[in-house]
DNA sequence: GGATGTGAACGACTTCACAGCG
DNA sequence: CGCTGTGAAGTCGTTCACATCC
């Protein structure tokens, strides 16, 4: 069916930044930061996007979208660069997460400091099997699922790491977004129906792998 | 009448299937999959739509890619649409992989069984903790990655798989191409300069989270 | 009637090119 | 001069609408 006039903006005027902008947002804070730590006060368009594959007019056109940061003739102040993208991708704050579902894949995401460093904070784990119900990973107690509307609200998360079955995907995604969860970063590999105002990121490695040979096939050296 | 509409060009020129077309075709393959096992003969391009979250016209276009398989006023024999997708990504034979960086993501890769479901086989381990060198994880052995110009040409590995720091991501990058590996699928957070004709995707985790957040804080409920 | 295939319109994103400022 | 910011042009992908065919 037709898939109606999805989640259109009513707020103020300015541009709003696309999405493939907030992504590399993303790789252009990563590197700023260790060009920041190495010393580096000053960067143009050009350096940037050398460091990071990508034109210096697409930076230019990114960092447009934040306000006017470039002086001409000089370049970037790193260390400007760094809060001024810190604030547009909203992570200039904590954000507390639940991670459902702790097998393999959650253990690597709750060592992976990377999160940690970006004000992700993991605050609950849940896990169906009654057998991990109770015990403590990596310092969490892993809670029962059936626990999540009241153990999300408790503990204040707002994004949800979903790394569960497929079967029960949709299920859990329906108990986050009734808990009060606002975002799903979705491991599982299943189309999810969200519920009204929470957002979706998926990560389908089955398709990504796909992906690859499809690439690999057509002779796609990129 | 139109002229020469079906000829499919096999010259070099230009790419017949978009990446983002690619992508989904993975997803129709998934669903089609069930849907065949449920006993399901025939799909309408509305259907098939519905079930991914997808308009139908976009459907349609995606799949004339694949030629002429639908019937007017019918739909799609769903075995079709799957050996024809299988075939148009490349997943209709055996890819085999190799995997370097034996942490808990990679655990997890191993674990999941629709990589090897898809015809993905990992035939090799790499790892540079001396202490895991020489054990066996999941049935494989784990090799030192100074070993990889002899070792993935003995396994016939032609995809790999980095689950390493990123420090030493582009160093592995460089040997595995060195070494035959056509395509790599990357989850360190870091840019890579990709050897020549060699493929990539990345998944960067902190940059889905970032996404997430970002998607959040505008307020795009989908 | 029902559903496909596809030009054409549309929209989103990228690249170009250059005016203008430090 | 070097480099930014930005309209304009270009490219790519999606949606529309309808002729076509079973």
């Amino acid at each position: 069916m037709k898939p109606g006039p999805s989640a259109r903006e009513i707020n103020g005027g300015e541009p709003r930044l696309s999405r493939a902008s907030a992504g590399r947002l993303s790789l252009y804070l990563r590197e700023l930061k260790e060009l920041f730590q190495d010393g580096v006060k000053k960067i143009s368009s050009s350096q940037l996007g050398e460091a990071v594959g990508i034109t210096d007019a697409q930076v230019r056109k990114d960092l447009a979208h934040l306000g006017n940061l470039g002086q001409p003739g000089i370049g970037y102040a790193t260390d400007e660069l760094i809060t001024a993208i810190r604030r547009a991708l909203g992570i200039d704050r904590e954000w507390k997460v639940a991670l459902v579902g702790v097998g393999n894949l959650a253990r690597a995401l709750l060592r992976y400091h990377g999160f940690q460093q970006q004000g992700f904070t993991i605050v609950a784990l849940f896990d169906a099997d009654p057998t991990k119900v109770g015990r403590a990973v990596e310092g969490l107690i892993v809670h029962d699922p059936a626990d999540v509307a009241t153990v999300v609200p408790a503990t204040g998360a707002e994004l949800a790491i979903l790394t569960v079955p497929s079967e029960s995907a949709q299920a859990v995604t329906d108990a986050l977004g009734a808990a009060g969860i606002r975002g799903i970063l979705n491991f599982a590999p299943a189309v999810l129906r969200m519920p009204p105002g929470v957002s979706l990121v998926s990560v389908d490695l089955a398709v990504q792998l796909e992906q690859l040979a499809f690439l690999v096939q057509v002779g796609q050296g990129n």
